[in-house]
DNA sequence: CTGTAACCTCAAAGCGCTTTGAGCAGATGG
DNA sequence: CCATCTGCTCAAAGCGCTTTGAGGTTACAG
């Protein structure tokens, strides 16, 4: 059932039919009524995809997701959780989330295209590096869009929302520096990553501030598995001169590194602290009461909602100035730190 | 740029730069390189809600994903590893991915309206339970669809890909039941879902086979997450009589049953045995070398790749009748399985 | 009774593409 | 030299909707 078909049936033109659905006044409202219930009695929808052409918008909103064989976004648990938050929010504004895996190499093509082909109406850039191209081709392209994180070191002024990576590393460092902790190992997440570049930063300038050299023996940076912060931390543990504490950068990496500690025979919260960044993901909670890590925590899938919200605002005034929105994460004390132990209670610790 | 403006420039119909775009024979070849070379050097691409008018094709596959306020399914690892096989093999064909997220209640709504709107090709449906109206519902819709899983119950027949969860559980239990396990806790997932009635039942055929009695007490269901695992397990390990095995539904909660088993002082491997269904999940893999967790293994990506495959094809071809697609699991025996502990031994390590 | 305003409805154009059916050269064969 | 065919190209219709600009009623004031 189309619009003319419905039309005719109703002895009424198309554009009063249109009208009458579109709810526009200038239609009778007995008329209104009568039009909405032969509509619903045909369950009748209107065409997408002609509608979208009549008017110039597509109401769907893009994410490009690079993938290599292995691993995409999609599948990262933040990510993903990310992307709930977000969905949620279109859902409630009628817009459709339109997803387009492309290979790393692709990616620029990938973005062209959805904005020339007309697909979506804007587009949502996920984990920006330092200095992302993509936010000046999508400037160029014109396209709405909105940032989730930052990009250090582009010039221009752009959309986005952020959560102070920094400050978060930062103040989670000074906790564990306070228990004692002296020789803390960070277990971070890639650092093609800007966010990875600021936890990073954060993590040294507590260090630096307390006359604590950086020792990169006992940083790491990589995809965030639970087996990378199984050997990461494993690795560490078993150096001569092993952490007494560890900070994750998800809760992911942070369960492989409490199963590292615990292979050692050694006990979390006890012999060896862990902090960990606790996205709040919904899937992989940290814990239902009293959290497991000790964590700073700040809601991704939040993260996913305001972003939408925002950028749907962006859609329908798109010459507002860009915004920048930048989350305090909230530090959450667990059951995973603990003073650190003294040298001796250390090394017998160590022996049993 | 659009086709008419390109058309113009060259001199030609819009006829002849379509055709010469979209490979006809009846254009010269000379012509089709000048079109092209044109098409290039404004960055042309052709817009998709015209082209999807004018062919009745969307090039778009649709998910639809309930959602609560604090879950989802994008956010289920599961899940999401599924969809990045799909988009995957999506982008190869040129097709792209549209979530639609919706609340519970809309769910029908959501399907009716997506195929009624004209803006997918086809659809693929998550998560089927038991007699799931959604493949009644698309039948009546006739739109190609493809389920991930089986419905019990339902029945016309359909396009389906499942793994065999059943015969996985029943092999899994049997490998516990030579270990010499006789009590075998299981934490399965939401019994809501097919799959998980499914492995249950394999399950309970194990031990009846045996001649071990059912013993719900010992036997969990609800949503795979991590501190599910960790609770269920907890309880049943404080109980008077503990399992000495567990089966649980997927890694994620098998990561919660490993911390409810050490927080008990017990070892995993020795003291308690752990299996798990693994569905390979790319940011949750199963350990690097050795598996952590003896493990019924299938990769959901795979299953995701092969989906969309499955999907394209009949896309392609709607009149093919209905293919089902059964897989097996793979069992992988890890670190986390040993034989049963003697009830002294048992005991003994308990005061431990 | 007429002019005007308010209200409702309509025919037709247009969104940007594909595709049908026709037409025009130039080549080929009789 | 004409008839036929082949190879290219084109104008125009159509996909299903929105929206413009106009027209037809009805109601009311003058």
């Amino acid at each position: 059932m189309n619009l003319r078909e419905l039309s005719e049936e109703l002895g009424l033109s198309q554009t009063t039919v249109s009208r009458a659905l579109n709810g526009f006044p200038e239609v009778n409202e007995a008329t209104r009524k009568r039009v909405q219930a032969a509509a619903e009695a045909h369950n009748y929808r209107p065409n997408q995809k002609a509608k979208s052409l009549a008017t110039g918008k597509s109401m769907q909103i893009g994410h490009v997701i690079p993938f290599s064989p292995q691993h995409d976004m999609v599948s990262n648990v933040v990510f993903s959780d990310f992307i709930g938050g977000a969905g949620e929010v279109y859902a409630q504004h009628g817009y459709d989330m339109l997803l387009s895996l492309v290979n790393f190499d692709d990616e620029e093509r990938a973005y062209r295209e959805l904005a020339r082909k007309g697909s979506v109406d804007g587009m949502i850039v996920h984990g920006p590096t330092q200095d992302d191209p993509r936010i000046g081709l999508l400037q160029e392209l014109g396209i709405p869009f909105f940032v989730h994180g930052r990009s250090t070191d582009v010039a221009t002024t752009y959309n986005y929302l952020d959560v102070n990576s920094k400050s978060a590393f930062r103040r989670a460092a000074e906790f564990l520096l306070d228990l004692g902790h002296e020789r803390i190992g960070l277990i971070n997440g890639s650092e093609r990553m800007d966010f990875a570049q600021r936890r990073r930063s954060g993590y040294e300038a507590a260090l630096t501030a307390r006359g604590i050299a950086i020792d990169t023996s006992i940083m790491r940076a990589a995809e965030m598995t639970e087996p990378y912060g199984f050997s990461a931390a494993h690795e560490m543990l078993a150096s001569e001169n092993p952490p007494t504490a560890f900070m994750a950068s998800s809760i992911v990496p942070a369960l492989g590194v409490r199963r590292a500690i615990e292979s050692h025979n050694l006990t979390v919260g006890r012999d060896v602290s862990v902090i960990c960044f606790d996205d709040a993901i919904s899937y992989m909670p940290n814990g239902e009461g009293e959290p497991i890590f000790t964590a700073a925590r700040s809601s991704v899938r939040d993260a996913g909602r305001r972003c939408a919200e925002l950028l749907i605002e962006l859609i329908n005034a798109p010459d507002t100035p860009p915004v920048g929105e930048l989350w305090e994460a909230e530090l959450v004390v667990g059951q995973s730190t603990g003073p650190a132990p003294k040298a001796a209670a250390k090394a017998a610790a160590k022996k049993a």
